[in-house]
DNA sequence: CCGCATCCGTTCGGATACTG
DNA sequence: CAGTATCCGAACGGATGCGG
């Protein structure tokens, strides 16, 4: 295998990257909300209040695969930001609720949110007018 | 054409699902925060205070492609986030800085890093007593 | 009921080369 | 200097079928 054409290179970037990243901690969590997911099963447990069965979460969100609800809600559990418990009933239940951290989470996540709800005609606006001009 | 097996049915699902995203008038920004680029390119912009050149802006972000910088910038500019300043000088220069609406979304932002911040070992902590668990 | 594994199309994003 | 265009590998994400 000598060629090591992209994959090196790819790799030597990006552990330069990544140590550029790591200094800013706060990036993590940014990725997290990142994902399209996280931020829309994280409300829909906000808004609940209690704990959520899995299958009310897909439910609520309502357009999200099993696939990625599992995915997400695994990220979020191993993240510390919603707990899982397991009640070994014939079939299976299993209970999602927001942690501490999670909710303190979701405050944030509000505000941006409300922020989103008060600009997002701005937004639109802008969009168009730039659109108009090509 | 009797097959219309996954790009049919993709469809269909796609704008009844976006029709209960369309409801949610945040997601549309939320989405663009999503964006890996977008808050260390609104962060670059804020930190330095006053406009920025495009490889200023480069150098200051140091991983993203310039595909990636000149897509980001656009979008940001598309949505009236940043304001792109063309001087017709004979090699051609453009800044870039925030606008009102940008400013005050990186407001936003910066209480999401802040949180993070003060928050970001509580969520390795979770992170490694999940994976030591396996 | 909850979730994992596999397959596969779609999209993302970097490298490279070229223009004004 | 500040992009644009193309190529291509990598990762995302949905559908389906199986297991505890």
């Amino acid at each position: 295998m000598g060629t090591m054409t992209a994959a090196e290179r790819r790799a030597h970037a990006k552990v330069e990257f990544d140590s550029y990243l790591a200094s800013c901690a706060s990036r993590h969590v940014l990725d997290r909300l990142a994902d399209k997911w996280v931020t829309l099963v994280l409300c829909a447990l906000g808004d609940h209040g209690s704990a959520m069965r899995y299958s009310e979460v897909a439910r609520q969100v309502a357009g999200v695969s099993q696939k990625m609800l599992t995915q997400t809600l695994r990220a979020l559990e191993r993240d510390g930001l919603v707990s899982r418990t397991v009640t070994p009933t014939v079939p299976v239940t299993v209970d999602y609720a927001l942690t501490p951290l999670g909710e303190s989470l979701l405050e944030v996540v509000r505000r941006l949110k409300r922020w989103a709800d008060g600009h997002v005609h701005q937004i639109l606006a802008a969009r168009d007018e730039f659109d108009a001009r090509g």
